[in-house]
DNA sequence: ATAAAGCCTCCAGTAAGGGTAAAGTAAAGG
DNA sequence: CCTTTACTTTACCCTTACTGGAGGCTTTAT
């Protein structure tokens, strides 16, 4: 199939499709009178799977490693496990530098009295020295 | 001072310092002669704001907008107080976001052995149709 | 005098595509 | 058969917020 039936099918769009041929991910065949790229339902699934890994916050980079996973009858579970794990613990860093961050904002908005005045506690955290 | 005192007084880079300048969000006047940038202590307490407000996650365009009310006398303490509400209502959407894919991911991990098997539920479910 | 440190500009790259343009190809309608 | 419309191609610039490096001045220290 050529590459929008193959976008609509994957629910990616025609330039992430074309994207990931590009940096190697997924490389269609060629027609080699129209240079049209050629999409098996092999490489439409493909495409999926790299989609719903990405929706799943996966980079580019795990999506390779996944996909390599996916493609290999040999792998072991632990690998992909592990990948996920790792993943996981990321998401954890990142939740808890937000809640942080959240904590402190929402600290600052409650001693911002956010009238017409200019006298602001927030603007006055970021003027102080560390 | 030149741009490496401002820098380690700011606790910014040199080279991000001389990006803020590109982007005009900090100027300084420039040495006819040297072409050095000549940074005051007024420019550098702006780039000690920049730095807290980035650590706060507020981005580039919000801390320019951050550093006009700074500058401001007439400023509404208000405008500051909806800079930042907006700005925490975004990091809420982005835990909620991150608290479900972690949810996910973590309920996937505990369905999978994590052994020398292929058989893998992680790679299944990115195999799923939608 | 010379070497090291500091500064300059310009160029390229990052993640993961999005937007647009010019041009070739295909399918449908008249 | 011709035209219109839809699809596809490559190529280029844009995004965020910088970071790194090359090559070339200036200042400071020895």
């Amino acid at each position: 199939m050529n590459i929008g039936q193959a976008a609509k099918r994957s629910g990616l769009t025609v330039k992430t499709v074309r994207y990931y041929d590009e940096i190697n991910l997924i490389k269609p065949i060629k027609n080699k009178v129209t240079n049209y790229r050629q999409y098996t339902e092999a490489e439409l699934a493909k495409l999926q799977f790299i989609g719903k890994a990405r929706r799943f916050n996966f980079s580019i980079k795990e999506c390779k490693e996944l996909l390599s996973l996916y493609e290999n009858q040999n792998r072991s579970s632990k690998e992909v496990r592990d990948i996920t794990l790792t993943k996981i613990s990321e998401i954890d860093n990142k939740l808890k530098e937000l809640k942080n961050l959240r904590e402190q904002l929402s600290h600052l908005v409650t001693c911002c009295k956010g009238n017409e005045r200019p006298e602001c506690p927030i603007i006055d955290e970021l003027s102080a020295k560390t």
